[in-house]
DNA sequence: ACACTAACCTGCAAGC
DNA sequence: TGCTTGCAGGTTAGTG
């Protein structure tokens, strides 16, 4: 492994370079938006942030700008990995996976349900699209799937997480599930420099009815759409569809 | 315990 | 045209 630019989110884990020499890669796993690449005694954290990619490439190939970590396998593969705005991260665990401990449950897993929004959101004031967004409760909710899924679900985004009845967390739970499936079917959504392992953009900002939308017209009701920020986040929505 | 803000970084777009 | 400013994204440390 050789590490370029270690200045990513967090400084890439100190010695780490060191540590991955000669160890067998025995299985790749998710948890989260973090990818887990499981070595012989311990495991690389790696996490995207906003702008990463990992790319194989040609052994030698030129470093463009902005690539900072590669690791070359015995078989002669080599990994390059890219990020332009260096929000991702690389982490050396052994085990113990600090940073996974206290997330919420897999938005697509039986486990995430309106039941579950519902009894962690009772005595929250806390409006509802920051709280679907806390890695605590469900992880895997951005800001454009939080956006998206409380438009479809009727919701307002600055309704306090505690004021919203059982009923219709069953109803924007099914929604997260559905906007993140459909997302995932279409390749993700591209802003600006995303694009997948392919190098393809992703198409599902076809689909988006209120993210970056404030000031046109709704959709459904052709009212105009509201913007306003939570939490540092700019969120949209229909004042007539959502309440 | 909870709520909220600042910070990390770069590229792009809007405003002057 | 060229400069400056603000915003986007995910996550957590820090403050109240």
């Amino acid at each position: 492994m050789s590490v370029r630019q270690a200045s990513l989110r967090w400084p890439v884990t100190d010695g780490i370079e060191e540590r991955v020499i000669g160890q067998r890669v025995v299985d790749v796993t998710r948890r989260a938006k973090y990818l887990i690449i499981k070595l012989e005694k311990g495991s690389i954290l790696v996490h995207l942030g906003m702008s990463g990619s990992l790319r194989v490439v040609e052994p030698k190939a030129e470093w463009r700008k902005h690539d900072h970590i590669e690791v070359s396998f015995g078989n002669g593969a080599v990994l390059r990995y890219h990020d332009p705005r260096r929000f991702g991260s690389w982490l050396w665990s052994l085990g113990d996976h600090h940073q996974l401990m206290h997330l919420g449950p897999e938005p697509l897993l039986s486990e995430f349900s309106g039941e579950h929004l519902w009894k962690r959101s009772r005595g929250r004031k806390i409006a509802v699209k920051p709280f679907i967004m806390d890695n605590k409760v469900v992880v895997g909710v951005g800001n454009i799937y939080a956006s998206e899924a409380l438009f479809r679900s009727g919701i307002r985004p600055d309704r306090s997480a505690g004021r919203v009845s059982r009923k219709r967390y069953d109803v924007l739970a099914g929604h997260i599930k559905d906007v993140l499936k459909a997302a995932i079917d279409q390749g993700g959504t591209t802003l600006r420099d995303f694009v997948n392992s392919s190098g393809e953009p992703g198409y599902f900002q076809q689909t988006l009815s209120v993210y970056g939308r404030g000031g046109k017209q709704c959709v459904v009701c052709d009212s105009v759409l509201r913007e306003i920020r939570l939490g540092q986040r700019s969120s949209v929505f229909c004042p007539t569809c959502q309440r």
